[in-house]
DNA sequence: AGCACTTTTTAAAAAAATTTAAAAAGTATG
DNA sequence: CATACTTTTTAAATTTTTTTAAAAAGTGCT
């Protein structure tokens, strides 16, 4: 009884500890105390018993500034894993990460088509179990499963409310459970923010709206520090306001919304028209094409300098500039980040968005926002969830420590 | 030496007891312990302590829930006061509020223009000052002196970028060293914002849109269950957004902001006009009344029943509900509130807004957010000033209970 | 009315965290 | 190159907090 006890106490600061050092890389045991707000002699026991473990381990001195100098520490990379998932409405990405983030193995990317598919959720969990066995990896080395995926999501509750029908279990409970490993879920754009306000070109910034430039064109963003969902998770519709009076239909019923606007699948029908009305391009277009390989062929003929594809971006990013002006009046962000797929094109955009905020933005509000350009791009969502899993890291094993879970884990799987 | 840190410590727990028992009231030992993450023994000590300090009251026993019943605490509303300031552009109103926010005496309104007036700024510290020594209170007894006013606000600094210039001293420093009490200050729509979501009609809501319905148009935000004021302080600039193409010319410069289409400022313009062009209306109109006289007016005609200034009125509605549809694109907030002067013809303005959500709005995103109208009216901004400075009571009171500092306050006056 | 079961409060014991002091390992400087 | 001044780390003493246990005060049902 004492014993137990004790451990919950002492887990609580330890998982804090391996928390930070995921996203901090490597800390000294002054620094820890000081952003933990716990007293050196806590941290320095606390960081023994981490190495005792085998969870963290010293990583050299760094320089001095004027005085001793610091021992640092950083986590053991091989201690535990995360599994990190990236589903699209055709496909999905698995990849998992060791606790420097970096992946230990080949992404894996199965074709998984979302819409109307009632085998799309018991089809992922196979993928995802295939992976982790192949992986060779036990699974109480695994810290969590994170999946990022579009649609309506509800983060704390683990419901989809678009794709993957659970029957109303929850999506999280029911993954884990066939599984065995803690699964998180979120809506893909908010992913992507977190991937960049955390590892990405908008690192520490407090306010930052990261636009995911994919077929549609998703918001997520991060507020205070921390991710906004708003009250029922439907926060960052940034898509589908009300910009351009009585203009083309939207697949949501309403007109003019920037999605039915700018967004690359309008893109591509624009040049489709385009060149069969004879417009000079390097593009060519047989009707067989799918609108994904028209895409794909647009952002590469563009940054070739192809000048009806320039036209055809330049034209969107206006109009994505003039939602973004709105954004910036009532948010006034630190930066914005052009992120996801279309980040690629993303210079190209830079001009027409500039333009249309000098257009529509009071002066002192524009200036006092960053427009930047993702250098994660593809990968974003892939890390945002790994940051997934560990954001909740500390919340999830607040009545244990990861050593005796292990530990009772060994003993249940050999019984 | 030992003294001194035994105070500091307890004065932490304390202090959170004093800020929490006042926004809600009255509460048990077992509340508290809760609520503040802290044993019983630990909370029982400290209430003990309060109460021999006269800060702290039993308030009686509370219907029991199937158990012991539990004895309520509440703090003593004699205890100590806070000042309260909302300035607008042309008048300044200040009052006293004891701990239960019941006023010490009436509220005093001053003339005072912010605008192109150097000597605003004494003429306020000249104002609070009497005002105190009117009250009869001690300073040692003013928890804080909280200050509403328009401008750009840097809440933390305890700049105003807008007025009352200071010549780039602190504003807060400044009326703090000259009025003997701290000082703290913020935008004034902000504090409308959280006077409705700690004392309104958006109790407890984590997501709160308040819209300020004064001559100008103003958002405050509550995000997360915080006021968020953007990375520099502006955000919420809801009236200057693109709204329709083309439309009348605004104080910014541009064109089509909402505040330059549906202002009351703008309806009293409006009324003026109709009144010449032979409207027929209960209303009179001679050039010599200023629009504050037309505006008031036209509100208190609308609420009887005339039917040109419920038009005019109808009219500022559906374009603040276009620009609302935008705000819940964005936030998907739990509610909106029509707060501010303007809330005396919310009930009128109500139809026209769900007119317009309905047709610029996703169905599933309408119904998610709360339309209501604010029950405190012009005295939210008075309560939002107490609530900034109850906000800020334990982060500045962190190393000294205010015990010890009512003492060596009384101390150091009568050297 | 008495018994089983709650919840709140108080008191004593145990554990955890912090403070204090001191040692260790550097830097800068005359 | 020794001295004064940093900063980091370790160790011991003290304080603070929590846990545990028990008492007090109610409810509700038979």
């Amino acid at each position: 009884m004492e014993l137990k006890t004790r451990i919950v106490k002492s887990a609580e600061l330890k998982n804090s500890i391996i928390k930070r050092l995921y996203f901090d890389k490597a800390l000294s045991c002054a620094d820890l105390s000081e952003v933990l707000e716990k007293s050196v002699p806590s941290v320095s026991k606390a960081i023994s018993e981490l190495i005792e473990e085998g969870f963290v381990m010293e990583q050299g001195y760094a320089p001095s500034s004027g005085g001793r100098r610091p021992l640092m520490y950083c986590l053991q990379p091989s201690a535990m894993y995360i599994v990190t998932v990236a589903m699209d409405q055709l496909s999905t990405r698995i990849q998992m990460l060791d606790l420097h983030n970096n992946p230990i193995a080949e992404t894996v990317m199965t074709e998984l088509k979302l819409f109307n598919n009632p085998k799309a959720l018991p089809l992922l969990i196979e993928y995802i179990n295939d992976y982790i066995d192949a992986s060779g990896v036990a699974r109480n080395k695994i810290v969590g499963i994170g999946i990022g995926m579009p649609g309506f999501i509800d983060s704390a509750k683990g419901f989809n409310y678009t794709y993957l029908d659970s029957a109303g279990q929850s999506l999280t409970e029911l993954i884990a459970e066939k599984t065995g490993a803690p699964v998180y879920i979120a809506n893909d754009s908010s992913l992507i923010a977190i991937a960049e306000q955390k590892f990405g070109i908008a690192k520490n910034h407090r306010d930052v709206m990261v636009i995911n430039l994919g077929w549609g064109i998703g918001l997520g963003m991060i507020v205070n520090g921390e991710l906004y969902r708003g009250n029922s998770g439907f926060a960052g519709e940034f898509s589908h306001i009300p910009l351009f009076d009585d203009g083309a239909l939207c697949t949501c019923g309403k007109r003019g919304c920037l999605e039915a606007e700018a967004s690359m699948l309008v893109v591509a029908e624009k040049a489709i028209q385009g060149i069969k009305d004879g417009h000079i391009s390097s593009l060519k277009h047989t009707d067989k094409d799918p609108y994904k390989v028209v895409g794909n062929a647009i952002m590469e003929a563009a940054n070739n300098g192809d000048q009806f594809a320039i036209e055809l971006l330049s034209d969107a990013g206006y109009k994505i500039g003039k939602a973004l002006a709105i954004l910036i009046h009532i948010m006034n962000p630190e930066s914005i980040v052009l992120s996801g797929r279309g980040a690629i094109v993303g210079k190209l955009l830079l001009a027409p968005i500039q333009q249309a905020l000098t257009k529509y933005c009071i002066p002192r509000l524009v200036s006092s926002t960053e427009l930047l350009i993702s250098a994660l791009g593809f990968n974003a969502e892939l890390i945002g969830t790994a940051v997934l899993v560990m954001e909740n890291f500390d919340k999830d094993n607040k009545n244990q420590s990861i050593t005796t879970k292990q530990l009772s884990m060994e003993k249940t799987s050999k019984n």
